[in-house]
DNA sequence: TCTGGGGTCCTAGGACCC
DNA sequence: TCTGGGGTCCTAGGACCC
């Protein structure tokens, strides 16, 4: 379809997390720093020197605290809020360089790069200038990998993290075969985009260990043993583009809403408070993209990892007779589902709904014995624009409680700098 | 004591139909 | 004694991603 090649850049966020903290916190750096989950329960963003500990990504936070006090790790809860604007920031700043950005996840984003040499000496310094600027403008460090494909784009941007003769920035087109080769063969399977933990011990138990064996084994054998997934990455290694930028996203096939509590739960009564708060932020997810919901699930449990206490799992889907984005209908829904599968006696440790069979909300199918009332519309839109404006969970239904003692810890969270008022940072003269 | 949350895609197998 | 074949749709589960 296309003659030019294609071009991709990967850009991504060193440590983003611990990153956007040290941006208002100047103190940070040069420590050891990890940003933990929810409930302060597992480090999901860790800096270079925590890393360097040997602490594993979703590492339990409770586990490492002897390591902790040995090194001084500074340990933080997760401030999405922070982290969803500083994504923002840095995005805006990607779109000046190149018309095609595919936002692909909170830190790391593929440009289509093809067309735009000639306004360069080369990829290599179109990097660094994007590298300078997200510097400059957020404070925020990133590495770029540029390839032919967005596989090997990621690899690139491997390497960019890694090795330090490339300056944060690796175009691989750039370099001779037997370099390139070289460097594929430092690098493991579990690397490659595509390949988990299974399909790296698979691999390595046919002798196809390094990126670079994988590259060089035929596609066909590779359909043969893991499928079409497979296939198509082996093909991006070897330069032949299968995946391209979706610009667009599409809107949401669920949506979903979970959390541990943060303390356990016993009773139905907080179980549907907890329930019914999941429930709102989901439909309000619902409603931002358009769409209508005519099936909810619901699902609670107890804490698979005390293996000692009596365990229960259950989840139920509850199909809704006309689709909606009305939180008060869809609470409804999933507090019913609730009542059917809730037992008594057990210590709950987490629950969470699911929107499912997403509709985009223009092609609503009006059913024959209810009508469309133009007032719920109107209510959702006040409802969520004064949770934007004010906050979320300003105001909300009555049957999400008002104490919720379940809900999750965050003891160690830091201001939220740029989108409050009364949380900027002060500058002392 | 303390172990995250939110997604996508693919495949296998069962139900059902003609 | 002998018991078809092919297609679709749906769901659960597995694998991956960040």
């Amino acid at each position: 379809m296309e003659n030019t090649p294609r071009v991709f850049a990967l850009v991504d966020c060193n440590n983003f997390y611990v990153s956007c903290e040290r941006v208002f916190n100047p103190k940070l750096a040069d420590k050891p720093v990890v940003v933990l989950s929810n409930n302060d329960g597992c480090a999901v963003a860790r800096s270079n020197e925590v890393k360097a500990l040997g602490v594993k990504m979703g590492a339990p936070w409770f586990q490492m605290q002897h390591l902790a006090r040995q090194h001084g790790i500074i340990a933080l809860s997760s401030n999405y809020t922070l982290y969803a604007d500083m994504s923002q920031r840095v995005m805006t700043i990607l779109r000046d360089f190149s018309p095609e950005v595919e936002v692909y996840s909170i830190d790391e984003s593929f440009l289509g790069l093809q067309g735009l040499s000639s306004l360069w000496p080369s990829y290599s310094e179109l990097g660094q200038a994007i590298r300078h600027r997200v510097g400059q403008w957020t404070g925020l460090p990133v590495c770029v990998g540029i390839a032919p494909t967005k596989t090997l784009a990621k690899l690139a941007n491997h390497l960019a993290k890694k090795r330090p003769e490339f300056g944060g920035v690796c175009d691989l087109a750039s370099l001779g075969e037997p370099q390139l080769a070289g460097y594929l063969a430092c690098l493991e399977v579990g690397e490659v985009w595509g390949v988990g933990r299974r399909i790296a011990a698979r691999l390595q138990a046919l002798g196809i260990g390094s990126v670079q064996v994988l590259r060089a084994t035929p596609p066909q054998v590779i359909r043969e043993h893991f499928g079409v997934v497979m296939e198509r990455t082996v093909s991006e290694l070897r330069g032949i583009s299968c995946l391209d930028l979706d610009e667009v996203t599409p809107p949401k096939q669920q949506i979903i809403a979970s959390r541990s509590f943060g303390a356990l739960v016993i009773s139905q009564e907080e179980l549907r408070e907890a329930v019914s708060r999941y429930m709102q932020t989901a439909a309000e997810k619902l409603r931002q993209q358009g769409s209508l919901c005519s099936a909810v699930q619901v699902f609670i449990h107890t804490n698979p990892f005390r293996t000692h206490d009596r365990q229960y799992s259950n989840g139920v889907v509850v199909p809704l007779t006309q689709a909606t984005d009305d939180s008060r209908r869809l609470v409804a829904a999933a507090l019913w589902g609730l009542a059917r599968i809730y037992r008594p006696g057990y210590c709950y440790k987490k629950a969470g709904v699911m929107l499912l069979d997403l509709a985009p909300a223009s092609v609503r199918q009006a059913s024959l014995f209810s009508q469309v009332n133009p007032r719920t519309a109107q209510l959702m839109r006040v409802l969520d624009e004064l949770n934007a404006a004010h906050g979320r969970n300003t105001i909300h239904l009555a049957s999400s409680g008002i104490q919720q003692r379940w809900a999750a810890r965050f003891d160690h969270r830091t201001p939220r700098y740029t989108t409050r008022w009364d949380e900027l940072p002060r500058v002392h003269t």
